[in-house]
DNA sequence: GTGAAAGCGCTAACAA
DNA sequence: TTGTTAGCGCTTTCAC
C-alpha cells in the first residue's frame, strides 16, 4: 500500500541521469544573459521606444509595415517585455496566492480547480504554494505572500500563521475559517453539522463502539479541531461512553489511515464503526481492515469526510460527508475579489459550506 | 459513477447564497483604494523614503527606534511594497508558469508536486494554468505565459500551441516532448518502450483480442499519438489481426473510460483484454465491465498507463505502466533552470522517463 | 544613521 | 503615424 511513494523503484530516469554527466548545478545561473530592453529594440530598428511599444501591444496607430519590421527585430533580438515594468505602469495585473496543504491529497486539486476557474474568469494569475501543514512552512509562505501577490486564499492550520496572515495589509481569505470571528474573511465549512449528521447516522444504525481516526497534524497545531470535539460531544449527548484509546492519530494519507487502523485493531478489535477525519484516512483504514480479515460494513463500518471521488472506487464504496470543494474555492476567490474591490473585512458576506451525508456501502 | 460532478446536488452553500443578497459583482472593483506608496509612509513619518525602505527590508543601517516607528506607521497606513517596483529593480525574482491539462486528473497533481518542490528549492514562484487540453485554451495560455512568467513548463497537446510556445523568446520546457526534435527542451516519456512492454506482457499471457481505449482528445489534435500507433505496430509485429472497432475513443476520465467500455462491449463482447490510454480510462472501463457482469481478469484483463495511486484502490488492483510523475516535474524545472541560466536549447541534456510495468491483479 | 540622485523598463498623455 | 515627456514605486549607489 505504498501509494505515491516518491522513491518508487519501478520508475527511473536512467538515461537522463547518464545524459547529465556531472549533474545540474541548481541555483547557479552560470551565464545569465542580460535582458533585452525596449530601448534596444527601438535603437536597432531606428524608431522610438513608443513605437516599439505600439507594435508589441498591437495598438492601432502604427504603420503595419513598421510594426512587422519591429516585431521581427524584437523576435530576433530575443526581446520580451518585462512584466515588472508593465505591472508598474498598468495597475490591473492581479495575481493571487493559493496556499494548500498537500497537492497529493485529492481534496486540494478540487479546491484548486474552483480557484483556477474563478480566477481565470477575472483574468487573474494564481501562484500556488504547498505547506504540508507544517508550521514553519506555513509561516514562510505567508511571508512570501505579502511580497508576491495581491491577495491570498489559503488553507492554514496553525494559529500563528493565520494571525500573521490576517494582521497584515494583504487581502486575505481563509479556505477554512473554522470558528474564527466573522471579521476574518473566509469560508466556513460546517463540520459541526456534518459530523453530527454522520455520527447520528452511525448511532442510528445501532453502532455504539465508534472509533475515531484523527488527523495527527492537529495534535501539534494549536487549532480547534471541530471534528474530534464533535465526536466527543455527540457521543456524550447520546450517553455513549467513549474509550479514549478509540481515538487514534493518523497521518493525513491513505497509508496513515491504514497504519492507524492497524494500531486501533490491535488494541480494540471490538469497535463496530470508524469515524475518520477524512476520506483519505477512511480509505486507508478500510483497506487495511479488509486485508486483516474484517468484513465491511458487517464487522466494521467506515464513515469518511470530504466526499472525494476516489471514495467511489474502493470496495465497498465509502459512505462520507461530502464537501463541495470546487465551490469552496470559487467562493474564496469571490471574497478575495470583494476585498480587492475595497470592501472592508467585516462587510464580506458570511459563507458556509454544508457537508452532505452520502450513504454508500461502507456504513 | 458520477465522479467529481461539479453540479453534484448533495452539496450546497445555501446560507452563503442567502448571505450574498444580490450577489457578487465580479470584475467590478467598486471601490479600489489607491496604493499607499513608500513616499507617503516617508512623509507621514518625517523621514526619507530611503529610510522607510531600510526599515521595511530589515537593513542594518538604521536606528532601531526609527525602524519601529516606521514599521508601525506603515502597518497602520496599510502600506505594502509593490512587487512590480521591487521586481524592476531587483532582477532575481523568478516566476515560472506551469501548464497542465487537468488538475482533477491525479496525474497532474503528482507532476505539480515535483514542480513545486523543485521550484521552491530555487526560491521560484509557480503560476498554474489549466487548459483542459482545449486547443483554444492552450493557445491563450501560451500567450499569457509570454507576458507573465520568466519560464514555462508545460503539458501541451496541440501542435500550434507548442510551435508558438517554442518559437518565442521564453525559456520553455515540455512535460511531454514526444518525438520532437532534440533541440526542443523537454522530457521524453518513453511511451514506446512502455507500451511495447505492456502489450507484450498481455500477448505473453495469451491474449489475442486486445482492445484499445484511446484518449479522444488526440482525435482532434494534430499530435502524434504514440500509444495508439504503438498498439497497432506491436500487434502487427506479432501477426495479430486488429479489428479497427477495438479502438474506442474515450473522454480522459473515469466516466469516459466507463462509457467507452460499454460501447466496446456492445459491439465486441469477445475481447479478452483492454489496453487503455491511461489509468483513469482503465479504471472506469474496469469498473463498468465488472458492473456489467464480467470477471476481471478472467473474462477481460485491464492494463493502464501512468501508475496512479488510485490504481491500487480498485478491485482488482490495476496492472499498469508506471511513470515517475514527480520526477518528471522536477526534471522539467531543472531544464528550465538551465535555460534561464543561459544554456542554449540544444545543449540541454536529453531526459527520458522510462515507464515500468507494474503487474497487479487486473491483468 | 540618514538623505539625495539616478535609474530599473515600460506605457499614457500629449505634441508634432 | 510617430516621437517626446513624464511618471509608475522601488532599491542602489554615493554623499553627508
Amino acid at each position: 500500500m505504498a501509494l505515491a511513494d516518491p522513491s518508487h523503484p519501478t520508475c527511473t530516469a536512467a538515461r537522463y541521469a547518464e545524459g547529465v554527466q556531472g549533474g545540474y548545478s541548481p541555483n547557479v545561473p552560470t551565464n545569465r544573459k542580460p535582458r533585452v530592453t525596449i530601448d534596444q529594440v527601438a535603437q536597432a530598428t531606428g524608431v522610438s521606444r513608443q513605437t516599439v511599444s505600439r507594435a508589441i501591444n498591437n495598438k492601432t496607430e502604427i504603420d503595419p509595415e513598421t510594426r512587422q519590421r519591429i516585431l521581427d527585430a524584437a523576435q530576433a533580438m530575443g526581446y520580451r517585455p518585462s512584466r515588472f515594468a508593465r505591472g508598474l505602469v498598468r495597475q490591473d495585473l492581479i495575481t493571487i496566492g493559493l496556499v494548500i496543504a498537500d497537492v497529493l491529497n485529492p481534496f486540494f486539486p478540487e479546491v484548486t480547480a474552483g480557484v483556477l476557474e474563478a480566477a481565470e474568469r477575472r483574468g487573474w494569475q494564481v501562484v500556488v504554494y504547498n505547506t504540508g501543514s507544517e508550521r514553519r512552512k506555513e509561516l514562510e509562505v505567508v511571508d512570501m505572500l505579502f511580497d508576491q501577490v495581491d491577495a491570498g486564499v489559503a488553507f492554514l492550520l496553525h494559529h500563528d500563521a493565520i494571525a500573521k496572515a490576517t494582521a497584515g495589509n494583504l487581502p486575505f481569505v481563509l479556505l477554512d475559517k473554522g470558528g474564527r470571528a466573522p471579521a476574518v474573511p473566509g469560508v466556513r465549512i460546517d463540520f459541526e453539522g456534518g459530523a453530527r449528521r454522520g455520527l447520528e447516522y452511525l448511532i442510528g444504525r445501532g453502532h455504539r463502539r465508534i472509533a475515531m481516526l484523527d488527523d495527527e497534524a492537529y495534535l501539534s497545531a494549536e487549532a480547534p479541531n471541530t471534528r474530534r470535539e464533535l465526536y466527543l460531544k455527540v457521543m456524550g449527548e447520546h450517553g455513549i461512553p467513549v474509550d479514549i484509546n478509540w481515538i487514534q492519530p493518523a497521518h493525513n494519507s491513505i497509508d496513515g489511515g491504514a497504519a492507524a487502523m492497524e494500531r486501533l485493531l490491535s488494541a480494540h478489535r471490538d469497535v463496530t464503526a470508524v469515524f475518520a477525519y477524512n476520506d483519505l484516512i477512511a480509505i486507508g483504514a478500510q483497506l487495511r481492515a479488509r486485508a486483516l480479515g474484517l468484513r465491511v460494513p458487517e464487522d466494521c463500518a467506515f464513515l469518511g469526510f470530504d466526499g472525494l471521488s476516489i471514495g467511489e472506487l474502493v470496495e465497498p464504496p465509502l459512505t462520507t460527508l461530502h464537501i463541495d470543494k470546487r465551490r469552496l474555492g470559487e467562493i474564496a476567490v469571490e471574497q478575495a475579489a470583494l476585498l480587492l474591490g475595497g470592501m472592508s473585512e467585516d462587510e464580506i458576506p458570511e459563507a458556509v459550506i454544508e457537508p452532505q451525508l452520502i450513504v454508500r456501502a461502507s456504513a
